[in-house]
DNA sequence: CAAATATATATAATTTTCTTATGCATAGAA
DNA sequence: TTCTATGCATAAGAAAATTATATATATTTG
C-alpha cells in the first residue's frame, strides 16, 4: 500500500479499528472506507486484505455473517469480545509506536 | 523488535536518521543507541541490523570504513549524499503515515 | 582462574506480511 | 456490448523481520 513500507504492519490495526467504529462492514467496504477517509492516499489490495481478515476470523477477534445483497454475496465482518479487546491493544501499540519514533526521529535535522 | 508488529518496515529510517545526526555510527552503537533513546523499549536485532545495512551500503546510501579498535573489528559507517537525500524522503514518509494514521484512528473509540 | 557477560560482526532457515497476478461472478453504465 | 464497479478468493513471489547459530576478543564476576 502506497509504496511506504511504514505501512507494513499496520493492515490488523486498520481493520480492527473500523470495525470498532463501524460495528460491521464487509471486505470491499473496508477497501473504499479506507480510501475515502485518506483521500485516496492508502489503497488496500485484495490479496492482503481477505487473507488478513481470515486469519482475524481463525484467530476468534472477527465474527463472519453471509449476506446476499441484490444476487451478490456479501461477507460482513464484526468484533467479537476478544476482538474488541485486541483493538484497544492494538490501538496502544500504535500511540507507542508512534512516540517511541517520534523520540529517535525528532532531535534535530541536518541536510548538510 | 517489541513484539509489535508495527516497527517492521521502519528500521532503514531508524538507521538513516541515526546515521544523520551522529555522522558514523558501527552496528553495535546503532542498536546501544536504540535501546538508550527508548528507554529498552526498541531492541534492534543482529539479524535485522546488519543485512539491512549491507543493503543500504548496496544501494549507496552508506559508505563504509574499517577500523580497529582494542583488537576487535569495527565497520563505520556513514550517510553518502544520495543517503542524505533518501533520509530526507523517509523521515517525510513518516511523518506521512503518522497524519494518515491518526486520520484512520481519531474518531472516536468505543469499548463497548 | 574460570565462567559468564559484553562487545562486534555475520549468515542461514524460517516466518510474517505484503505485492502482483489471476480467477470467478454479477450489476450497472457507456 | 463492452468496460467499469462491486464482491470474494487464492497462488506465486518479494521483502523484511525473527530466531538460531557461528566466530572472536574484552571485561567483569564469582
Amino acid at each position: 500500500m502506497k509504496n511506504n513500507n511504514l505501512y507494513k504492519g499496520s493492515l490488523t490495526t486498520i481493520i480492527l479499528k473500523l470495525l470498532n467504529e463501524n460495528d460491521k462492514m464487509y471486505g470491499y467496504q473496508i477497501t473504499q472506507k479506507v480510501k475515502e477517509i485518506t483521500n485516496g492516499e492508502l489503497n488496500i489490495t485484495e490479496g492482503a486484505l481477505y487473507p488478513s481478515l481470515h486469519k482475524l476470523e481463525a484467530e476468534g477477534l472477527l465474527d463472519v455473517e453471509f449476506t446476499k445483497v441484490q444476487n451478490r454475496m456479501r461477507k460482513y465482518y464484526k468484533l467479537t469480545e476478544l476482538g474488541t479487546q485486541e483493538t484497544v491493544n492494538k490501538l496502544a501499540e500504535l500511540e507507542d509506536y508512534i512516540r517511541t519514533m517520534r523520540a529517535l526521529v525528532n532531535p534535530k535535522f541536518r541536510t548538510l
